[in-house]
RNA sequence: GGGCCCGUGGCGCAGCUGGUUAGCGCGCUCGCCUGAUAAGCGAGAGGUCGGGGGUUCGAACCCCCCCGGGCCCA
């Protein structure tokens, strides 16, 4: 039987009991045992780093996940959603070298042992694991929790070694000497999605290099890096651009015709242009490095200290003639290949100036900046010093400004594979569908190859070996294989331990392994095979590849997206996913970026323990789209749960009826596997919402199927409040109020239920917490199922959907709005009956909308009778001033006041277009304003359909009611202030003056009825029990109630 | 500088493939209701749909340019 439920909902209280009911009757495991027979469904989860607490946008992501799955289960897909973790990599490093109480890598490796060290970061990294698991699950999010997949386990470990493999056989992993972007303090490459771009003040100087071969010429470049001046080779210009040679104090200087304007404005001095030639002219010429006497750098390429011509020189800042150091910049590296001048870099992975430097060797690149800009002031090079704001690359992570360097590194072939990723994202569906045609597809197009070696610690070693006597390699891609070649037993496949094994080389050689480790992009980017530990098994790879959908924030295009497209071209020459949703950031109200910095960060937990996990749910795939930004809104949250507490009022109401009544739907036919009884003969307003909640399941199934989650949400929301709660609820509650068995009561218990029933399980997916608590008591007593979450998702009952039926109420509640407003105009409440209400309307479909509910409409307008005409009221013509005194000038006065006095049949013949002859005067419609006359007791309202007239005259009748149910009212709002039991009977006594004593005694048997008194005295009376006085417009009444005992 | 996204009443957002007087919530003003009630309901005020061109019978929606914001890249 249906036990009515308590009268206030504590969302957090049914949470924390549902989640441990959950628990302890492993729902979740039943779930998984329920469907694991369906059609396979694999999601892939983006592995959040293990390193710190959730945030709100990690929330959202799991939210989305677990509704999106949720569904796809309770459809009987074999969802596969094992959880990942991402547990390498230099943040971890950063954050236990913090713990540790160190700052840089020699520490690392001298002071703490690079065993501790890695010890450290795998504890630090389960410690992360178990800690952000419990935040996950507090959200109510189903995953495998206890069997989740990690970057750190050796078979995890073994994958990506394969697939480094892979790629070695494939001759896309190369050992290459480029510049790449290094932080200092990390000491370590970076990859390009490592980097953070940040505004910041750097130097900006313009240095002047003297000709080798000419008298007191120049040639002058700018830089906002002084220090990679050192290692300056070449200075590159346009060979397009013109350039001028200008004559000044300082000597003749070379620089772009289009900037000569600085040499006033920045260097103050007067010039004058004595010469101008293309860049091309200036190829070849000798200078001389200004710091040539300090430095101690000897290239061995003859066109070192030359002009070099390039492409990439634009006009844009400095002077169009560009310093170039290939040890220190991509392009100058390029550019110097072409022309075979060896890249040199004076700078170690410390950023400390090395020998090569000479009096700068042991001075911190950047940091000593100055150091450099006082030696070229010293030898007269300097012609401006000032600042520049501009972006500049950091460590993502230490925040440490990167330096770019020429080293060795290992790289994928990123580049060979571009246009076979292209092609292969095509395949992906994409959600919004721009995320992959547009955003993502420029980002691969843009791609570089992947410095993927790190020199670090934590992280999956390089399986590669090199031979120290013959160079020769050799890729391994398991530890069975290591133990085998190396015959050395290895604990674990990370730093050191790894270490331990020294290969033997055809050669006779020791083969070594490379001391780097991966980049940790590439950790994730194996996890859809890695997860399942292919290829050292291959039955849960048979079973489960590829992903069919994977979820993340946008941030992923360069990330995950990317790094999985990369790594499955590589291993199995195809994108590994197939449906992608990309969604968006979480901001603060303003929507700036939630950051430690700003302050403006809200933790997930803090709205939880505010208004529970569910509202939370709802309220994140509700606000938005789900791939914009989500401006966290407290506001908009408490707006959530306002519809949940109407929506646990519904059931409040519903079960407080069903269970004094008994209501039992099985004895009714309600079908446990459809939720649905069979087709009857239900009252209109019943059908209707049967209609409603069955269009309703025919929609959020599309939008959840197509990951509308906002959709969806939107329209429950709407549901509730408005069909359900605003609308249904208000017409049934007479029906419900009748005591004794009426069909008419259980046709709306009926429709009710199965309302209520067929909402939860909708419902179900996106706050499974209190539609679990919900279903616990409403319908598992009949349906006998453990839990709402091993129920199936519901089909729409197509026979039940009446879309005509559902756009006459929608015209009927319009109608019934237009009657309030008008009620407000006169001046009448709504509880006073009115004696008649006229709607106009020349519409057939609004005339049939209207015979269809008219006994609804005259329940809810609270009148007497209810008419449709086509015409009412009188026409009336007033004179329209302006147009009649444009054409009629003098005689516009006197032809207004004859158009007033005109009868309907001119009005109705000027509305129809007719022209009418007065005082010899043709008029027409525009000199004219029609309006309708109405009695004095008549007010009007239009909207949409028509317009409705309300009688406002108060007769006898209407009197007696309106008086009646003013009394009901209050004698009601005692028996509440009693706390009286819905069931009590009473005694009641009404004191008022004989006036109203009369309207009222003709409604007696109705008020004794609506207020359960078995005795009611009206008049003079002798007032008992309970007594308060009051006053029904001006006239003031007292009434007594008294509790009869049963 | 390039790519993508966003820009709708004070605030937060809907508006599906272009179709009659652009909706909703919050807030504000004024009312109402009360056997779901420490809730709820209605009405009102409030909008050049960022700006300017264009396509179209018709544009918040399509095209072009510009402005502002965000993300990513250079």
């Amino acid at each position: 039987m249906i036990e009515p439920i308590e009268r206030s909902i504590d969302l957090r209280k049914i949470e924390e009991d549902v989640q441990k009911f959950w628990e302890d009757k492993k729902i979740y495991e039943k779930q998984k045992e329920k469907i694991k027979n369906g059609k396979k469904y694999y999601f892939l989860d983006g592995p959040p780093y293990a390193s710190g607490s959730i945030h709100l946008g990690t929330a959202w992501n799991k939210i989305i996940k677990d509704t999106i799955l949720r569904f796809l289960a309770l459809n009987g897909y074999n969802v596969r959603r094992q959880a990942g973790w991402d547990t390498h990599g230099l943040p971890i490093e950063v954050k236990v070298e913090k713990e540790l109480g160190i700052t840089n890598k020699r520490e690392i490796e001298e002071k703490i042992g690079v065993e501790n060290f890695v010890k450290a970061c795998k504890d630090f990294a389960m410690r992360h694991v178990e800690i952000m698991t419990r935040q996950f699950k507090r959200l109510g999010a189903w995953f495998d929790w206890d069997n989740p997949y990690m970057t750190l386990t050796d078979e995890y470990i073994e994958s990506a070694w394969w697939t480094i493999k892979r790629a070695y056989e494939k001759g896309l992993l190369v050992k290459d000497f480029r510049v790449i972007t290094t932080c200092p303090r990390c000491e370590t490459a970076l990859a390009d999605a490592e980097i953070e771009y940040k505004n910041v003040v750097d130097p900006s100087i313009y240095v002047k290099f003297k000709l080798a071969d000419r008298e007191n010429e120049y040639i002058v470049i700018w830089t906002t890096t002084p220090w990679t001046l050192i290692a300056n080779l070449a200075i590159s210009v346009h060979p397009e651009i013109e350039y001028a040679k200008v004559e000044t104090k300082e000597g003749k200087l070379i620089l772009a015709k289009d900037l000569v304007n600085i040499v006033k404005e920045k260097f103050g001095l007067d010039y004058k242009i004595v010469e101008v030639f293309k860049g091309r002219e200036l190829e070849g010429l000798r200078y001389e490095h200004p710091l040539k006497d300090f430095i101690n750098i000897k290239p061995k390429s003859k066109k070192a200290y030359t002009v070099i011509l390039a492409d990439f020189v634009t006009l844009g800042e400095g002077t169009g003639c560009v310093h170039t150091a290939p040890g220190h910049g991509p392009e100058d590296f390029e550019v110097c290949r072409k022309y075979g001048i060896e890249a040199i870099c004076p700078v170690d992975e410390r950023g400390v100036f090395t020998e090569e430097a000479g009096k700068y060797a042991g001075l911190r690149v950047k940091h000593d900046d100055d150091v450099i800009i006082e030696d070229l002031k010293k030898v007269g090079a300097l012609l401006h010093r000032g600042t520049i704001e501009h972006r500049y690359g950091h460590c993502w992570r230490c925040k440490t400004p990167i330096i770019y360097r020429a080293t060795e590194q290992w790289f994928i072939k990123i580049t060979e594979l571009k246009d076979k990723m292209l092609k292969e994202i095509e395949r992906v569906e994409w959600i919004p569908e721009w995320a992959g045609s547009a955003r993502f597809r420029d980002w691969i197009k843009n791609a570089k190859d992947w410095t993927i070696s790190r020199q670090r610690f934590w992280g999956i070693p390089l399986p590669i070996w090199i031979c120290e006597s013959c160079g020769a390699i050799e890729v391994l891609s398991s530890k069975k294989e290591l133990e085998e070649k190396s015959g050395t037993k290895i604990e674990e496949l990370h730093r050191p331990y790894v270490d331990k094994a020294l290969l033997k080389c055809k050669c006779g050689g020791v083969m070594r392994r490379v001391k780097d480790v991966l980049d940790v992009w590439f950790d994730s980017g194996v996890a859809a095979w890695a997860s399942l530990n292919y290829p050292s098994k291959s039955e849960e790879f048979e079973r489960w590849y590829p992903v069919d959908f994977i979820t993340e924030g946008h941030d992923q295009t360069r990330g995950w997206f990317y790094s999985q497209l990369g790594c499955g071209l590589i291993a199995l020459d195809e994108v590994p996913y197939r449906r992608v949703l990309m969604h968006g950031f979480t901001l603060d109200e303003k929507g700036e970026k939630m950051s430690k910095s700003l302050g403006n960060v809200i933790a997930p937990e803090e709205v939880i323990e505010r208004y529970g996990a569910d509202v939370l749910r709802f309220y994140v795939l509700w606000a938005n789209k789900p791939w914009e930004d989500l401006k966290f809104n407290w506001k908009e949250v408490d707006v959530v749960n306002k519809m949940f507490t109407v929506l646990w009022n519904v059931f409040v109401f519903a079960t407080t009826y069903m269970s004094l009544d008994k209501f039992d739907p099985l004895k009714h036919g309600f079908d446990i596997k459809s939720y649905s009884f069979p087709s009857d003969d239900y009252l209109i307003e019943d059908r209707w919402i049967l209609s409603r909640i069955n269009s309703i399941i025919k929609e959020v199934t599309k939008d959840l199927n197509s990951l509308q989650l906002q959709r969806a949400t939107r329209k429950l929301y709407d549901f509730i409040l408005e069909d359900l709660s605003r609308w249904y609820i208000t017409l049934i509650r007479p029906r419900t109020w009748i005591e004794h068995e009426a069909k008419e009561k259980t046709s709306a218990y009926k429709a009710l239920y199965e309302t209520l029933s067929k909402l939860l399980v909708l419902l179900s997916p996106i706050v499974p917490h209190i539609t679990e608590y919900l279903y616990q008591k409403f319908l598992k007593p009949f349906t006998g199922k453990e839990s709402i979450h091993l129920e199936n998702w519901i089909k729409e009952d197509r026979s039940k959907i009446n879309k005509e039926l559902e756009e006459d109420m929608v015209i009927v509640r319009e109608l019934i709005e237009a009657v309030s407003s008008a009620r407000e105009k006169a001046r009448i409440k709504r509880r006073w009956p009115v004696r008649k209400i006229v709607l106009k309307t020349k519409d057939e479909r609004v005339k049939k909308a209207v015979e269809n509910l008219k006994e609804l409409i005259k329940r809810q307008a609270n009148t007497l009778s209810f008419e449709v005409v086509e015409e009412f009221g009188k026409k009336k013509l007033l004179p329209n001033m302006s147009a009649l005194g444009r054409e009629f000038r003098a005689k516009a006065k006197e032809l207004a006041k004859m158009i007033e006095n005109l009868g309907e049949e001119y009005a109705k013949r000027l509305e129809e277009g007719y022209e009418v002859e007065i005082a010899g005067e043709r008029i027409r419609k525009e000199h004219v304003k029609i309006v309708e006359e109405l009695p004095e007791n008549i007010v009007s309202e239009s909207f949409s359909y028509g317009t409705v007239y309300i009688d406002t005259e108060k007769d006898e009748e209407i009197l007696s009611l309106g008086y009646a149910r003013e009394i009901v009212r209050r004698i009601q709002e005692m028996r509440k202030e009693l706390d009286l039991n819905i069931e009590a009977y009473i005694e009641a006594r009404i004191e008022v003056d004989r006036e109203i004593a009369k309207y009222i005694m003709s409604q007696k048997e109705y008020i004794s009825r609506e207020t359960r008194a078995k005795v009611l005295e009206i008049g003079e009376v002798e007032h008992k029990g309970y007594k308060k006085e009051w006053k029904i417009g001006n006239v003031k009444a007292i009434i007594s109630i008294e509790e009869i005992k049963p």
